[in-house]
RNA sequence: CGGGGUGUAGCGCAGCCUGGUAGCGCGCCAGCUUUGGGAGCUGGAUGUCGAAGGUUCAAAUCCUUUCGCCCCGACCA
């Protein structure tokens, strides 16, 4: 880690750098005291909460319920589901210790790693009738994954998300959610993250332990890697049955029901550090920053200070009645370019600066977190402007983001060209590649080059299918997979 | 679990080889001068030197034991 107040370039120690952003950034830091765990600062979290407040929306928009389930779930209902027990047991912390006393084994509980069996009970209790169907169900939660190697926001032992899981009396219905979910998260991703996503299907060694199909959304990080930043799953009748949650249909018939989950976490926060920032810090899409605008007021003398500050405060609350959050920094003994350093690791995407010459001439200075030079505004129309400038530079992010991935995609046809990409630099880009369609290629290419299979791209978010041979085995393929290294 | 490293002020480190009053940078506090891109000067506060035991007149330093953390090789939102 590099010294503090320093930021390792990008293009030295991408790693480093993520690290040095987070921190100068004050987003979050290492918890040391509770292995894997970190602690997510006033300005991250006020990030979350931008994230929470857009997507909790946009579930409620699409008929769903927020609901809380316990924290501790029963060891037993982990291992009723056979692939999910197979898949999370590694990770599981349990309780084994209670009221001062150890648990009998059959009464340990274990930290939610994902709350798909204890939801299935009241699933069960809740459901009898096709009536009531579907159950459309959110959960804003924490979950706890023992991981080996972590990383703030991407990966730690405990982390926050939200969890939809919903019931639905047919497949089709289910199938229904699982794509209007995943556009979900896919729309959230580019309008307010301004980060372009694929919306892919995972193989099915990369699927959710327990589900029939995930579908995904897969992003690309300033290093090349792929970042999986949201995931929908098919659940299928498993866990219904695993819990006996059934219902009866309109001519009386029992039934089980088809299940759904689906989810994002707090590293979303991640992934907009890594697709929008730079050298300099942190940078935010206007429409999760929460600052969107500072303004720095600037003066020498005394009565300077009471004058610089009034109009800042009075500018503040125009941009306010624009629906802009804005701060008026007017910290004293805190010099103005120390200022500046400190909104621009911040991310801010729009600094303001007003002192006594700007007050003269009835303009302000402003500056992007993006450009170079600073720009002069009328004062008078500066609030009225704001609001078309962070859509201006919300859309900018966006079609840097989208640039930089184009640029980093190929299309590879033979195993030469393809080791040559993914070299061992450990670099990536985006590699749209013919595949087999077997487990044993998907493994053996991760095995050799630590490429694996990010998606099976929807219609659309790919190249159109063709015939074409697997870049490892040449074996006949139908489609092109994307195919990268990966967070 | 195997290999390597490290624990000294809030943070980053030096001191250890060759035992002798615990230091530096940043940060913090106070005052003055400053303030349109990371301020300067002066003064100040802060430590059971990871823990336990031993050797010694004397241990951050030498010896023994122990604990924690970090990095590299086997899982993943």
């Amino acid at each position: 880690m590099a010294e503090t107040g320093k930021i390792t370039k990008q293009s030295e120690d991408f790693p480093a750098w993520y690290q040095d952003v987070i921190r100068e950034g004050d987003l979050a830091e290492v918890a040391k005291i509770v292995k894997g765990c970190m602690v997510i600062k006033p300005h991250g979290y006020a990030i979350w909460e931008k994230i929470q407040a857009d997507l909790d929306r946009r579930f409620k928009e699409t008929g769903h319920r927020n609901a809380y389930f316990p924290l501790l779930i029963p060891m037993s209902f982990i291992k009723k589901e056979a692939e999910h027990v197979e898949g999370f047991a590694p990770e599981i912390a349990v309780v084994t210790h209670a009221g001062g006393k150890p648990l009998p084994e059959d009464e340990q509980y274990c930290i939610r790693p994902t709350s798909e069996t204890i939801i299935g009970h009241f699933f069960a209790k809740w459901i009898s009738s096709y009536r009531d169907l579907p159950l459309l169900i959110n959960q804003w939660a924490n979950v706890m994954r023992w991981e080996l190697h972590t990383r703030m926001f991407l990966r730690t032992t405990e982390f926050l998300w939200q969890e939809g899981h919903t019931a639905h009396a047919t497949h089709e219905d289910a199938l229904a959610e699982v794509a209007r979910m995943l556009d979900v998260y896919g729309d959230f991703a580019q309008e307010m993250m301004a980060m372009p996503v694929i919306r892919g299907v995972k193989t099915d060694s990369e699927k959710f332990a327990g589900a029939l199909e995930t579908r995904c959304i897969e992003a690309m990080m300033r290093d090349g890697r792929a970042l999986q930043a949201g995931t929908s799953h098919d659940l299928g009748q498993n866990f219904g049955k695993a819990f006996d949650v059934k219902f009866q249909t309109e001519k009386g018939r029992e039934e089980y029901v088809w299940q759904t989950s689906w989810g994002v976490s707090t590293r979303l926060v991640g992934a907009l550090i890594m697709t929008h920032s730079d050298d300099s810090g942190l940078i935010l899409p206007p429409a999760l920053a929460p600052v969107q605008a500072v303004i720095v007021p600037i003066y020498k003398k005394e009565e300077e200070r009471a004058q610089v500050v009034e109009a800042a405060q009075k500018l503040a609350a125009d941009i306010r009645k624009k629906g802009i959050c804005v701060e008026v920094d007017d910290r004293d003994g805190k010099r103005p370019g120390d200022k500046y350093y400190e909104w621009e690791r911040k991310g801010v995407p729009v600094r303001i600066e007003i002192g006594p010459r700007d007050i003269a001439s009835g303009e302000a200075m402003t500056k992007l977190r993006l450009s170079d030079g600073k720009e002069k505004m009328r004062m008078d129309t500066l609030a009225a402007e704001l609001p078309g400038t962070l859509a201006g530079f919300q859309r900018f992010l966006y079609e840097r983001a989208w640039k930089f991935r184009e640029d980093n995609t190929v299309v590879l046809n033979t195993w030469d060209e393809f080791r040559e990409v993914f070299g061992e630099s450990g670099g990536s880009k985006f590699a749209w590649c013919h595949w087999d369609g077997t487990r044993e290629t998907e493994a053996l290419i991760k095995e050799e080059t630590k490429v694996t299979i990010r998606c099976i791209p929807l219609e659309g978010q790919g190249p159109a299918p063709e015939d074409g041979t697997c870049i490892r085995t040449g074996r006949p393929s139908r489609q092109r997979v994307l195919m990268a290294r990966s967070y």
